[in-house]
DNA sequence: CGTCCTTTTGAACATTGTCAAACACTGTGG
DNA sequence: CCACAGTGTTTGACAATGTTCAAAAGGACG
């Protein structure tokens, strides 16, 4: 692979602390692909071959049945999806998409797996990104299960005004319909809740949003840091 | 502890294949309780200094937001609970409770932390656990989002069918209430829905269930190893 | 400019939740 | 043994929430 990514993902903290040798013949075992948007990398149901990291574009995680579709995920550089499935060798079962033109590299499940074996800090790296991702699952369960879709909304809101740096105004990342079916529910029904906001100061322009009464949005949405902070 | 517990704790997946001082080890820094029925054992946002496995009763986890209240797992023996938090020592994010009796193993953290980087097969098994309870959380997010109600009980019932021998009676081993919580549903509407699933021939008496038309319900239900499926 | 897709809006509908009351089951104490 | 309290379950009427379908409006892009 070419030696351009490589810095980049050593970078992560899955990559930071191994063994370089060990770091080295995992890039040389790995390929990089450039995907245009829109391509389905894996299908869930499919043998989990390889781990793979997103080093630049973005790629959606969603599930199907019974003719309905939902999006588990958002991926966003530099980080690893699908680490469970290819460390159980089982089946995907998320399904992965580009949504825009997005480099990966794909590192065979077999090689993570044998320095796994080898390398105490990278098992050490793996367990903690498995047990991060184990929470960040429960999260979204809690999520999901303890609050409204304007509720979710809500939280949604304020944690995305925290990653932008707590100004009022920011931007959302992503499609008014992938937010929607992440937020688990219906494009519609976004379009109205995002409406309903605006009686706690939420104003909408397309993508950008601006918070002009922080403590009432606040209060509707009761943020909860184990639910919404990504750092826990 | 007691030698008595060693034995199944020994038979788990998570310790079989370590080194059998190791386990010892583990053994002796742990500690065993009795728990009387409705004990708050963990706390979610309480710091994380036990691994617990549950050997006898059964433990429900759980989490609260803004007055509401949902379950999220029931541990039934022999398996353990909040491995993942436990490794981050980051704070619960589920609080547990015993639904009966309970007789609960609790292994320091940091004990499990330090035998992790001494056997690789030990972390061999921690990982792998991990990684099946990323999935499991997985699969039941797949079941929140892309079920309804009456779909995500009728693929409870054909999972516990199956679980119990695939005869066409067997019952359903919680309370309905907790059973409506961990579907995503009250328990107003566990009511109605069990009694439309008689159109698909499901009778229940109390905790039992009876079912007549296997196809038909299947037909309601489709199953679905990827969701469904509790080895993937 | 026209086409395609997303987003928004409206109205009807379906699903799920809330509240109150009745009912059933369990275990206790008289 | 029975009355009773306490808890879980069921039922009914109603409210809230969320979905569906259809259509219009807005944007992106060739």
């Amino acid at each position: 692979m070419p030696e351009l990514d490589a810095p980049n993902i050593r970078q992560l903290e899955l990559f930071k602390e191994m063994d370089g040798t060990h770091f080295d013949a995992l890039m040389r075992a790995s390929y990089v692909q450039n995907f245009p948007p829109q391509l389905e990398l894996i299908s869930e149901g499919d043998p989990s071959d390889f781990l793979h990291v997103v080093v630049s574009g973005c790629v959606e995680l969603f599930s199907s049945w019974n003719g309905r579709e939902s999006t588990l995920a958002v991926i966003r550089p530099v980080s690893t999806f699908i680490l469970a499935a290819s460390i159980r060798n089982g089946p995907y079962l998320m399904s992965a998409r580009t949504l825009e033109k997005s480099r990966i590299i794909l590192i065979p499940s077999q090689d993570v797996q044998a320095v796994f074996d080898k390398d105490p800090k990278f098992a050490r790296a793996i367990v903690e990104e498995l047990a991060q991702v184990c929470r960040n699952a429960t999260k979204h369960t809690k999520d999901l299960k303890l609050r409204t879709a304007l509720e979710r909304l809500a939280n949604y809101l304020l944690t995305q005004q925290k990653q932008a740096g707590n100004g009022s105004n920011f931007s959302i990342p992503i499609e008014k319909r992938h937010l929607a079916s992440l937020l688990g529910m219906t494009p519609e029904n976004l379009s109205r809740a995002l409406k309903k906001l605006r009686a706690y100061g939420v104003l909408v322009d397309g993508q950008i949003i601006a918070i002009s009464k922080q403590e009432e949005l606040e209060r509707l949405a009761k943020p909860n840091r184990l639910i919404d902070d990504a750092s826990l």
